[in-house]
DNA sequence: AGCGATGTTCGCCG
DNA sequence: TCGGCGAACATCGC
């Protein structure tokens, strides 16, 4: 369940369970999740420990003496640290196993998710091409990634080159409380505007990571809670349309978010 | 049983 | 170059 909250809330787990743990062993369950060759993961992992992690957008990673794991969560990725003599927690793919009896499983249920190496994460971002964390980036990161962009709005919040770690749901979200159309075109906002996406952005990541990112506990005047056919808009009562962009699939309030 | 899905990437085309 | 579109990837759940 991974746009930029749920990647925070994974770390923060990650930082609280498996941090500064003897890795005794890695297990393999899929080496499909491999973006690396297993024996290059064993190398870099066995002995080590995972000594300090960094997000970026939906991407984690996680520090170990001289290089460091990055993970993706794709759309179904998820952590779970459990006592390893326990049952494996389904979908795991790979167990990250600690010298204490724990394990931390990388989880993957539908398989877009991965794991890499890199010896610099900087570069490996800059090599992506993401720009900047959505949640940590300041307004004069916001304005110059929005220069000479001329994208749909919603696209734009899509787009991991543009800004890092903003999702359909969470794009959804954004546009609606910030009263734009998904369709708008970047280029057309006026200075009040971006002032608003851009505190919107910030605020709605904040609300998502504080939420732990459990979509299902959205209080009810938010979009997310009515992200399905047949809602009505929780702030006018009108009817939320379907849209799609890019063919992903959005929704939003034809009356809250007007197209001028 | 078919379709859609919180993601990314690639090729095609304007 | 930018950007929109649609397909592809793998697999589960509704």
């Amino acid at each position: 369940m991974p746009e930029l909250p749920e990647v925070e809330t994974y770390k923060r787990y990650l930082d609280d369970t498996s941090l500064k743990q003897i890795i005794s062993s890695i297990k393999v369950n899929d080496e499909r999740v491999l973006k690396t060759e297993k024996k290059e993961i064993v190398r870099s992992l066995e002995g080590k420990k995972f000594d300090k992690s960094n997000r970026h957008g939906k991407y984690l990673f996680v520090d170990l003496d001289s290089n460091c794991i990055v993970m993706h969560f794709g759309m179904s990725g998820d952590l779970e640290y459990y006592d390893f003599s326990e049952e494996e927690p389904p979908y795991s793919k790979v167990l990250f196993i600690f010298a204490n009896g724990n394990a931390l499983s990388y989880i993957s249920i539908r398989m877009f998710g991965w794991i890499d190496i890199t010896d610099d994460m900087d570069a490996y971002i800059k090599k992506i091409g993401l720009g900047p964390d959505a949640y940590k980036m300041n307004f004069d990161d916001f304005q110059k990634a929005l220069e000479g962009r001329s994208a749909y709005l919603k696209s734009l919040l899509l787009n991991q080159d543009v800004l890092a770690g903003i999702g359909n749901i969470y794009s959804d979200e954004i546009l609606f409380q910030a009263g734009l159309h998904p369709k708008r075109k970047a280029n057309t906002l006026d200075d009040k505007e971006i002032k608003l996406l851009f505190n919107k952005i910030k605020e709605i990541l904040e609300f998502g990571i504080k939420m732990k990112g459990d979509l299902s506990s959205y209080p009810d005047e938010y979009l997310i809670s009515h992200r399905r056919d047949d809602q009505i808009c929780p702030a006018c009562g009108s009817e939320i349309q379907r849209i799609s962009i890019s063919s992903r699939h959005g929704y939003f309030c034809p009356k809250c978010q007007d197209l001028s």
